[in-house]
RNA sequence: GGGUAGGUAGCGAAGUGGUUAAACGCAACAGACUGUAAAUCUGUCGACUCUGUCUUCGGAGGUUCGAAUCCUCCCCUACCCA
């Protein structure tokens, strides 16, 4: 096996980041490595319980890809254990409690979905219930014991909802423990994650240390901040761009973020080989529109191809600029020939209750066939030939009667 | 085990017997505007057979003509003492 010169995979693996610790051991590990040909491992942890990759994610994806290109080998943990206990962050108490089927499924998912930005041939995937689940009570005192509670309060989060008086449950204190212990079994180089995950790589850092081993280089990345412009990029805040949007959706989602955050998105999201992206950098300050429909197609063809990327534009223009419907909208049938129009919005899903319906009609929202409706117990005569719903400016609906034989 | 403060609509948070489906903020939805799905301004924002009706204020009972508001028991959370 080849490796680059350090100075060279330095060059590469310092750009973008926040911190490593220590910058030292790495140089170390990668002489290492080039010495004895061995390939550093690099971990990344991926939470099953929110498959839905966005490209908040993507930055440190593009990281392990990044090592990948090196010669290096990426390691893609499925929290899966983790997932099955519940929700550590606190925050959304809803979460479901995932069975093991389910996360295994949502691993494969986040898997499929990280191969947009990996090389999933030279990606190694594996599940930490795989050595999790196999510790026994008495594994688990142990480990704990290697941790104090005045440390573990040390992390920004447990920190302010103590002080805050929200509750803290005993087991969120193991998952920095568990996520530890991944490392520990898995004996990795490098441990990746966003700059909010430096106490958690910490830790397996520290527990490494304690079971005898090499202790892992941490290497944290920033944080994407989201459409809104203010919050990181998470689903659920809603400010986010998922890898599994529509071309039509990524686009005009890119397009909506504060033309401050362009510079950012160009050098966080697009590979830095990649030619496009000083073309867009260059054009900001003359022309952030132009360089923000760049950005949009570029990031679009990503994650879709080029001509999807030149749809999704057209579209754009034709539905928020032009304010005509798109070509392509979903067809609804209905049984029914003629149908109040309320109903039919609650059955497109263009509204959530009946309630909801009357409210955007009386707010002259709903449009037939560019008809603006006044009325709201109107009815609406159905037949096989197809009429445009039109919910507020974007969201169009193709509705008509189911064929009878 | 004892004490204190709490549990209100998607979230945060007012409201201590009656014009309270419940102030206000955020989110969401709609409209205007815009290069934009941003920002700003305006309106809406429990449900339904919708100028009216029904169901909500941790849960179950009770007092009252009338309760989110008073009483009883229970459940849950935080903090303090042991």
């Amino acid at each position: 096996m080849l490796f680059p010169p350090i100075k060279e995979q330095l060059d590469i693996i310092v750009s973008n980041v926040v911190e490593i610790i220590s910058i030292a051991e790495l140089e170390q590990k990668l002489l290492q490595s080039l010495k004895t040909g061995q390939p550093l491992k690099i971990k990344l942890g991926a939470d099953p319980s929110r498959p839905d990759l966005h490209l908040g994610h993507s930055v440190v994806l593009r990281k392990l890809r990044e090592f990948q290109d090196l010669g290096h080998e990426a390691i893609l943990i499925i929290g899966d254990f983790t997932a099955m206990i519940g929700d550590p962050s606190g925050k959304s108490k809803t979460r479901p409690q995932l069975s093991a089927e389910e996360a295994r499924e949502n691993g494969l998912s986040y898997f499929e979905q990280a191969s947009k930005i990996l090389d999933p041939e030279k990606t190694a995937i594996c599940y930490n219930a795989d050595w999790l689940g196999k510790m026994s009570f008495a594994d688990v005192i142990k480990l704990s014991s290697h941790y104090t509670v005045a440390r573990m309060l040390e992390r920004d989060d447990f920190e302010r909802r103590y002080r805050a008086q929200e509750p803290i449950s005993i087991h969120e204190f193991l998952y920095p423990l568990a996520q530890g212990m991944d490392s520990v079994h898995l004996k990795n180089d490098v441990e990746l994650g966003g700059t909010d995950q430096k106490f958690n790589l910490l830790v397996g850092r520290d527990l490494q240390r304690e079971y005898g081993i090499a202790p892992q280089v941490c290497i944290t990345m920033p944080l994407l901040v989201g459409t809104d412009g203010k919050e990181k990029m998470s689903k659920s805040l809603g400010n986010a761009i998922c890898f599994n949007d529509s071309p039509a959706d990524m686009y005009g989602k890119t397009l909506s973020i504060p033309d401050t955050l362009i510079e950012a998105y160009c050098k966080l999201l697009v590979p830095h080989d990649d030619e496009s992206a000083t073309g867009i950098l260059d054009q900001i300050t003359e022309n952030p529109r132009a360089a923000k429909r760049a950005l949009a197609k570029k990031i679009v063809s990503m994650y879709s191809s080029e001509a999807e990327a030149e749809g999704a534009e057209i579209h754009f223009d034709q539905v928020f600029i032009h304010k005509q419907a798109p070509d392509n909208i979903e067809l609804f049938e209905l049984e029914e020939q003629s149908v109040s129009l309320i109903d039919i919005l609650v059955t497109i899903g263009a509204a959530v209750s009946k309630s909801e319906a009357r409210r955007m009609i009386q707010q002259k929202s709903v449009l037939v066939d560019e008809r603006k409706i006044e009325e709201i117990a109107e009815c609406i005569e159905l037949s096989i030939e197809p009429k445009i719903i039109r919910a507020g400016k974007r969201r169009f609906f193709k509705v008509a009667a189911r064929k009878t034989f």
